[in-house]
DNA sequence: CTTTGCACCTGTTGGC
DNA sequence: TGCCAACAGGTGCAAA
């Protein structure tokens, strides 16, 4: 489910459970997710004390005394606390237990998510140290996008999705941002101005802030109750909305393909 | 270095 | 009701 409100929502729902707490163990149903889980994870976990809980991306990161886990949840991930009696079900891969008698359980249906252990400072794992600014942080601006898209002759779409330019933006939030401000998914990257770059900075920037908002108003408890993130009771501007009037001018928004994924803007607002 | 398409996997939806 | 194809929140990776 998750872009990156989803999973900023769910680490400030872990965080302060987790912080503090020791680690009891780990338990291990099912290890085939992206990558193999350690088989030794339980062994290394057992004991250790849970630190912090921060983000980098989508990745999730369980910060304790010797390493750090790194969750990430891929399309279909959650998180969520659980008690003794809950039913394991189909997708509960992993549950992580802690000492002051909570359960973390993770699921994940499609297993595109991930769940690994690194030794030491976790920025140099490998999936780490290519990563592209984070959008909410002081690191992205319009500048630095206009930089970013000076040699990119590919659809501008296609480059704020990329890790290396910017993290965390996914194709909802992508297809929004883009039409709250006014460019058309299509249009090549580097034919953007100064000034459409910082209009799009900004407009990925309070998409995203918003969006983690509404999670942490409406979703507040989804970590630990119903884990049904917040797609389903938000309302988007264009994705999702192919056909139907443009809430701002009326036309008809158009879907196309871009990437293998879908792509939902309005002609008028968005002109090519 | 940029760009493109594939791969991973299960569940849901819509058409026939 | 059943069957099949298309599609779904991500993203690393190989190949061009």
């Amino acid at each position: 489910m998750p872009e990156l409100p989803e999973v900023e929502t769910t680490r400030r729902g872990i965080q302060n459970q987790l912080t503090g707490a020791r680690i009891s163990a780990i338990v291990v149903r099912n290890p085939a997710l992206r990558w193999p889980v350690a088989p030794d994870l339980d062994a290394i976990l057992r004991g250790q004390r849970i630190l912090d809980v921060g983000r980098r991306a989508k990745y999730l990161l369980i910060e304790c005394e010797q390493g750090t886990l790194i969750i990430h949840l891929g399309m279909s991930g959650s998180l969520r606390f659980v008690t003794a009696d809950t039913p394991i079900e189909k997708h509960d891969h992993i549950d992580l237990l802690l000492d002051n008698g909570h359960i973390l359980r993770y699921r994940d249906p499609r297993r595109f998510g991930a769940v690994l252990w690194q030794y030491g400072p976790v920025l140099l794992h490998p999936l780490l140290t290519k990563l592209g600014p984070e959008p909410l942080s002081d690191a992205f601006d319009g500048s630095v996008l206009f930089d970013a898209t000076r040699k990119r002759g590919s659809a501008i779409k296609l480059t704020i999705m990329d890790n290396h330019v910017v993290v965390g933006v996914g194709n909802i939030y992508a297809n929004e941002a883009l039409f709250h401000a006014g460019i058309a998914p299509t249009r090549s990257a580097r034919s953007l101005t100064a000034e459409e770059c910082g209009r799009l900075a900004a407009e990925i920037r309070t998409v995203l802030t918003r969006a983690i908002a509404a999670g942490g108003s409406t979703l507040r408890d989804f970590v630990d109750a119903i884990g049904k993130p917040g797609y389903f009771q938000q309302s988007y501007f264009v994705y999702g909305r192919s056909e139907q009037a443009c809430l701002r001018c009326g036309s008809v928004i158009r879907q196309i393909r871009q990437g293998q994924r879908s792509s939902f803007f309005c002609p008028h607002c968005q002109p090519c």
